[in-house]
DNA sequence: AATCGCATGTAAACGGTTACATGATTGG
DNA sequence: CCAATCATGTAACCGTTTACATGCGATT
């Protein structure tokens, strides 16, 4: 399980609590790289807790309570993330969905195919204004994981958009003629 | 789920046994998409006969069984794919390890990123040879499956490879100096 | 005859999501 | 005072993975 590490690697940023963790898995990373509910991030911190790798740093209003990383903690998570062949695991409905197009008929996989592009071309040009406002910088640091996360979110947006755009040719007939 | 949606539509292009759509997983669909073992697919294909969206078309030696897809099944795969807002969900976890790089030193980071850009240098390279083998054609039918996804393998793996090589350049002291 | 690949299956364990639930604090 | 947001939690359910299990058919 990789919730783990990446509850791990949030913290090792800075400290946070349950409530902001959630909230973190529901922007940048969930929409790129992992997603968790609120409802799985609580118990997991608390078996981090157990296991030595995170602890209370401080205890706030209604009841918050703010995670930091321990030693133990950071030694895991660069473990992790050094090691050798991570035979990581994939799952993208997204991709899912464009292998299956040829599976369609060319007009209905065209319909599909502009959808992607007209998409992707969207979310890219977010990206790109998120970067301006940014500013080029050292990607490291609480920001640098922003910058870091943008920029290859805003690279696999163009792939996507380019992509797409070939494969509509590919289809179009007489485009090539 | 999507499994249904995977099998349905690896069955759509050419009735296949459960063994060769397991396989199937195994390869690039499993590599960039949705991976599922032996176990996932049976049953699910024994739900979707019932289902009356696959049937047997063909049962072959040591008790093998060919599936095709039926028009109601045809027509559930068109739905889902046609589906306006697939807020699709995504679980990587490379990318979740490429997230949690501004967690390490820089030193440890740009050892990973090595790694990440070398790897993907190396897997853009490899499906570069199998373009040259197909060919250009139309991507459509049993093949154009496959080409559609090799271009996408391709397309995402030059992505990630320029986006570690820049990810190197911002970490690298002295790169802008 | 032995080994490898084909071909299918069940059951337990695991991880995550959905539904349900509670209460404190802040801003309008 | 009401609504929204902050903040946490439990329990049932669902889909997937892992471990275990069986047997046929082809090749050496």
């Amino acid at each position: 399980m990789s919730l783990t590490h990446a509850l791990l690697g949030l913290l090792a940023v800075e400290p946070r609590t349950g409530y902001e963790l959630t909230r973190a898995f529901e922007e940048d990373l969930g929409r790129y790289a992992w997603q968790a509910g609120h409802t799985a991030v609580y118990p997991e911190l608390g078996r981090l807790a157990e296991r030595g790798l995170i602890e209370v740093s401080a205890e706030g209003a209604r009841g918050s309570r703010t995670y930091a990383v321990t030693d133990a903690g950071r030694a895991e998570l660069r473990g992790w993330l050094m090691d050798e062949a991570p035979r990581g695991k994939v799952r993208n409905e997204h991709v899912l969905r464009m292998f299956l197009l040829s599976a369609l008929e060319p007009a209905d996989a065209l319909v599909v195919l502009h959808r992607i592009a007209e998409s992707a071309r969207r979310n890219a040009a977010e990206l790109r204004e998120v970067r301006e406002v940014h500013g080029p910088g050292v990607p490291q640091g609480p920001d640098g994981f922003g910058q870091l996360a943008a920029e290859f979110g805003l690279r696999q947006y163009e792939a996507v958009h380019e992509w797409a755009r070939w494969a509509i040719d590919q289809l179009t007939p007489g485009s090539s003629a």
